[in-house]
DNA sequence: CTAGCCTA
DNA sequence: TAGGCTAGG
């Protein structure tokens, strides 16, 4: 059950990146690594960015490149990492370590045949956040100067309440669950070459003539992270009967569905766990010896990786501290 | 309309 | 992962 179905009752337009300069985006890091991570390594040789001791961080090269699109758009990133994961992923959970067995059996398959293109497909499959991956980034971020901040559950619910606060401008994540969680204006795209993609939560209830509970509920009917959903619901069944019984209640009495658990599926998304202990510095003032220190010789990335994404922080921020003084 | 399958 | 296509309700 992936999230298809909320993409088709989002409002998204796509926006120029020029309209967000000067803003503040709270990223979820761990679904911005992710993907940084699973697009850098496939195709590539994994040597570039395994150190002598067969540590992968292939993050930190993710880390060097991604960022100049932030400053040279002059948008401040706040990286907002997972504190705790939450309970009651139980299916989605199982689901995981299935499809991941089963790539690691593959993958033991393709390295005996001696495929090296599945091999490296199948790799990045494979990646999964390690601890060393999560340490060098926040090290990584810290000393370029990108504010960091530990959410007390999913990074995703905090930098919603930080964006619902005020805090910040937007949520910067390809999850549709932000739309869930009430994220105002949702950044998606951030990652890849053209304009982003803008979700805009306002605008998806008006469409639908539905409150945040309602929108909520009607996830819960197609499938959520958290639940299967029923079969038949897909965005315009759910929202249907949502709107006609009026919430997830009625709706199981009136058509004889159901859902375990649907009350806490329900408060994961409408009151996460969330800290108003947060502070950051939009000012950033990377000190880029010590980051090349760390990035190459530390962690032994290779500086033909990164020195293109060095040079163009180096400039981009250079040039947004001269805007400010023009 | 939804689900499942397939491809780019 | 997204979008198109199709069978089936």
């Amino acid at each position: 059950m992936g999230n298809a179905d909320l993409r088709d009752l989002a409002a998204i337009d796509e926006v120029p990146f020029d309209d967000l300069s000067g803003s503040v985006v709270a990223v979820d890091a761990h679904n911005w690594l992710y993907r940084y991570l699973t697009t850098t390594v496939r195709w590539t040789n994994d040597s570039i960015y395994t150190t002598a001791d067969g540590e992968e961080v292939a993050n930190l090269v993710g880390v060097v490149q991604g960022l100049p699109k932030f400053f040279e758009h002059d948008i401040t990133p706040v990286f907002v990492f997972d504190g705790s994961v939450v309970d009651l992923k139980d299916d989605e959970v199982a689901q995981r370590r299935e499809d991941r067995e089963k790539r690691e059996e593959r993958l033991e398959e393709a390295r005996e045949a001696g495929d090296e293109l599945a091999v490296a497909r199948l790799d990045s499959q494979t990646q999964r956040l390690t601890d060393t991956i999560l340490s060098t980034t926040r090290e990584a971020l810290e000393l370029l100067d990108v504010p960091v901040i530990e959410a007390p559950a999913e990074g995703e619910a905090q930098a919603t309440h930080m964006a619902r606060e005020g805090a910040v401008d937007y949520v910067g994540t390809e999850d549709y669950d932000a739309l869930l969680l009430g994220a105002p204006l949702t950044l998606r795209q951030l990652t890849s070459k053209g304009d982003p993609e803008l979700m805009d939560f306002e605008a998806t209830l008006d469409e639908h003539d539905i409150t945040w509970e309602q929108l909520v509920d009607a996830a819960i009917l197609m499938g959520t992270d958290f639940n299967e959903g029923i079969s038949g619901y897909g965005p315009k069944t759910a929202v249907k009967a949502v709107r006609e019984h009026g919430d997830i209640w009625t709706v199981f009495e009136a058509e004889d569905v159901y859902v375990d658990n649907a009350d806490r599926i329900r408060d994961l998304f409408l009151e996460p766990a969330v800290t108003d202990d947060y502070e950051f510095d939009r000012e950033i003032e990377p000190d880029l010896e010590a980051a090349r220190a760390f990035v190459c010789e530390e962690w032994e990335v290779a500086e033909s990786e990164v020195e293109r994404g060095f040079e163009r922080i180096e400039q981009s921020v250079v040039q947004t501290g001269l805007d400010r003084w023009t």
